[in-house]
DNA sequence: GACGCAATAT
DNA sequence: TATATTGCGT
């Protein structure tokens, strides 16, 4: 942020005709006269004004009434304190955001204050237009409360709890102290001034995860590592190591993962319904049904739900475009040998098969046009693990990490972990006719599935 | 408190 | 549409 910047920063943009009612305000100025003046300018508007004309009586109004102090005007020379240790005590004993003004209009000095957690730098002489709105900047600091829930955006260094602090304005019950995600939105609704001030500030939103392929091949891998009973969002997340992400992206994406689980068993429930005789996976359209797993057919008790989903922990999310893609290439192998598809972008007028990942058009298998793969791995397989520890054609390509995607579409990345390689590599001289592999376990399956059949039927 | 899931918000 | 959040039951 630029000086420019700083001192461009209009508080009044979004709420002309407001007034900072109950807003108590600590000023700390050392010249008596200078303190005179900006307290009546800020009693004019409204303010509820404490002053200070020393660090250590600032510091003493701030231990024995910090709930009370809503925001603290400060002068950075003081007697007892250089300009930037009051910033950063100041800083510690109160969650209140910190407006520094001073004779100073050096640049580093400016930065240098800002840097140590000043909300804005205001150059004395202090007219009437910079302070009153000042008061809004504590609905700044309340909403980045409210909306992010994460205290470490301001500039205070101070913990979470400690910048939920306790205003007074409008509703002096407010309980914007609370930081559990169950109150957020509630709080939000109930206090209906706050809601309005809230709305109409531009808010630093939480970005939102994107997960790309590379995340999503992550997150199987570690579905695949923990099994059916360990799969839960929070081992889930410790085993994908995946910086910045968290437990309730994970939990989201287990959710909307079990749900396309679901969907596919419940297509295979409605298939064997319509057909009683599945004798074939292969779709006359010209490629594969989705349902080339044989434990898929089982459904009805928890115990087989359960192993659906044990045995489909590796699949991909995506939803195979029933006859839209070319072939059974389509259709691979992961090496615990449950069949999967690949992420596959055929052409511009197939659908995404994985239409959740808004980046699927970098997908990272690739097929040309006449259904041929980019690279193998191994005999006819296709390992989507490999693509990833390779590094592939995602939109973030040289980058390894979660993409979020901000209002701005802005994309932050993170550094990700290299994914554990593969054990085994063979010659790609050994690389057989994947669709004639591919065939050739998918008739193994139904072989077994029939056979799984006729036992129950027994 | 973690979890799963549905509903809802963004 | 994808993801985040919430509420509620387990």
């Amino acid at each position: 942020m630029t000086c420019e910047q700083v001192l461009s920063v209009d508080v009044t943009e979004n709420n002309a005709g407001s007034f900072p009612i109950g807003v108590r305000i600590l000023v700390v100025e050392s010249d008596p006269t200078c303190l005179r003046i900006v307290s009546k300018m800020l009693q004019v508007f409204g303010y509820e004004v404490k002053t200070a004309t020393r660090a250590t009586d600032a510091m003493h109004i701030l231990r024995e009434k910090e709930d009370e102090i809503n925001l603290i005007l400060t002068e950075t020379h003081l007697p007892d304190m250089d300009q930037y240790e009051i910033l950063e005590t100041v800083g510690e004993l109160s969650s209140s955001p910190i407006v520094v003004f001073s004779a100073d209009n050096n640049e580093s000095t400016i930065l240098g204050c800002l840097f140590k957690g000043a909300e804005l730098y205001l150059v004395k002489p202090v007219i009437e237009n910079d302070v009153k709105n000042l008061w809004q900047l504590t609905y700044r600091t309340k909403l980045k409360t409210a909306v992010s829930g994460e205290g470490s955006n301001t500039f205070h260094g101070g913990s979470a709890e400690q910048n939920t602090s306790s205003l007074t304005v409008g509703n002096p019950s407010s309980t914007m102290g609370m930081t559990d995600q169950k109150g957020k939105r509630k709080e939000l609704e109930e206090t209906d001034n706050d809601h309005e001030y809230i709305d109409n500030l531009t808010a630093p939103k939480k970005p939102k995860l994107v997960w790309t392929n590379e995340l999503h091949n992550i997150f199987l891998q570690a579905l695949r590592i923990l099994g059916v009973d360990g799969a839960h969002p929070k081992k889930i997340l410790q085993h994908m190591n995946v910086p910045g992400l968290k437990k309730e992206n994970v939990s989201s994406h287990l959710q909307k993962y079990r749900l396309y689980l679901k969907r596919e068993q419940d297509g295979m429930q409605k298939t064997m319904i319509g057909d009683c005789c599945p004798s074939s996976t292969f779709n006359p359209q010209g490629g594969f049904s989705q349902y080339t797993n044989s434990q898929f057919f089982m459904t009805a008790s928890q115990s087989e739900y359960r192993n659906n989903f044990q045995n489909n922990l590796c699949r991909p999310m995506s939803v195979h475009s029933l006859g839209f893609v070319h072939s059974p290439t389509h259709v691979n192998s992961n090496y615990n040998g449950i069949l999967i598809p690949n992420y596959v972008q055929v052409d511009s007028q197939s659908k995404q098969l994985y239409p959740s990942y808004p980046n699927s058009n970098h997908t990272e298998i690739i097929t040309t046009t006449d259904g041929s793969f980019s690279s193998f791995d191994q005999k006819g397989k296709y390992s989507v693990d490999k693509h990833l520890n390779q590094g592939t054609t995602l939109s973030n390509t040289g980058t390894h990490g979660p993409t979020f995607l901000g209002n701005s579409q802005q994309q932050v990345q993170f550094p990700l972990p290299q994914p554990q390689p593969l054990p085994e590599k063979e010659d790609e001289s050994e690389i057989l006719d994947i669709a004639t592999m591919e065939e050739l376990e998918l008739l193994a399956m139904e072989k077994e599935f029939l056979e799984d059949l006729k036992n129950d039927l027994w």
